[in-house]
DNA sequence: TACAATCCCTCTAGTAACTATAGAGTCAAG
DNA sequence: CTTGACTCTATAGTTACTAGAGGGATTGTA
């Protein structure tokens, strides 16, 4: 069974441009062609095309995929090493999320300062955004 | 009182590129020259930059920037709008967390997997991202 | 067989918000 | 007068794609 590139990234769940983006990127091998020079993807290649996609989904960056791709063809998987790219991309989920906590507050905090412009004559939040000294003084030690 | 870019950069705490680049991107005014043509910042200049920088520090897009800004020097501050920018921003926020927590659950379920090779001979993670059909099967609807 | 619709090809440029580099000019201190 | 810190412009790189131009291949229909 072999496919053409609609018919792979369809049964993906990509794009064309995105399977064809991979095979540049070194993820895919590059397939057989046709005399036509259409590219013939085999049920192996598709396996690996779902496989990208999943960690895709999980975010991973294609760098971790590669590595995670080159240890899945070990015949002895190293386990270690496999656990160990999973619990990175753990960590960045939660730096991520940690950040999102506490970019809400700050939103949530600005939103609050909204009185109407009667008041001081000015949007609070709009001062909220000027006054602000956190992004350096002039003793700013970036 | 006047700057060049690297004090107006270390007051801002940002880089002296990323100045540059937020007036090639029409968020910062050209500054006056020198005579040997160095950009002079004024105070008000630094005042928006650092306006600038708070929004993005609040993970705001450039374009939404930029209309906070005009919105600032209108006379008459549109409250309204304002709000909108910055609930837009929240929802934002709040899509990314949702989607972070999703995420670290299937990562998390992915890394209980491992049990050692020695069991079935293939590592249970590499097999979860091999054999999970949600990236499409024969019957893809994507 | 002619033609149109749909697929596929390569190559290039665009996205967001910077960051980094090259190669040159400016300026103050020693 | 030279050294070093600073600045200038212009260009390319980052991530993971996406979109487009300009062409060829294949397929179905009249």
């Amino acid at each position: 069974m072999s496919y053409r590139i609609g018919e792979a990234a369809k049964r993906a769940g990509c794009k064309v441009e995105t399977v064809r983006y991979y095979e540049q990127a070194g993820l895919l091998p590059e397939p057989a062609r046709t005399e036509g020079n259409f590219r013939l993807y085999s049920e192996a290649h598709l396996e690996q095309l779902r496989f990208i996609r999943h960690c895709r989904s999980l975010d991973m960056p294609l760098e971790d995929i590669r590595n995670l791709l080159e240890l899945k063809a070990q015949p002895i998987e190293n386990c270690a090493e496999i656990n160990e790219l999973i619990d990175e991309q753990i960590r960045r989920v939660e730096e991520q999320m940690a950040l999102l906590i506490q970019l809400r507050r700050s939103l949530q905090e600005l939103r609050g300062q909204c009185i109407g412009p009667e008041v001081t004559g000015t949007c609070e939040i709009i001062r909220g955004l000027s006054d602000c000294q956190c992004h350096g003084g002039a003793d700013s030690t970036v």
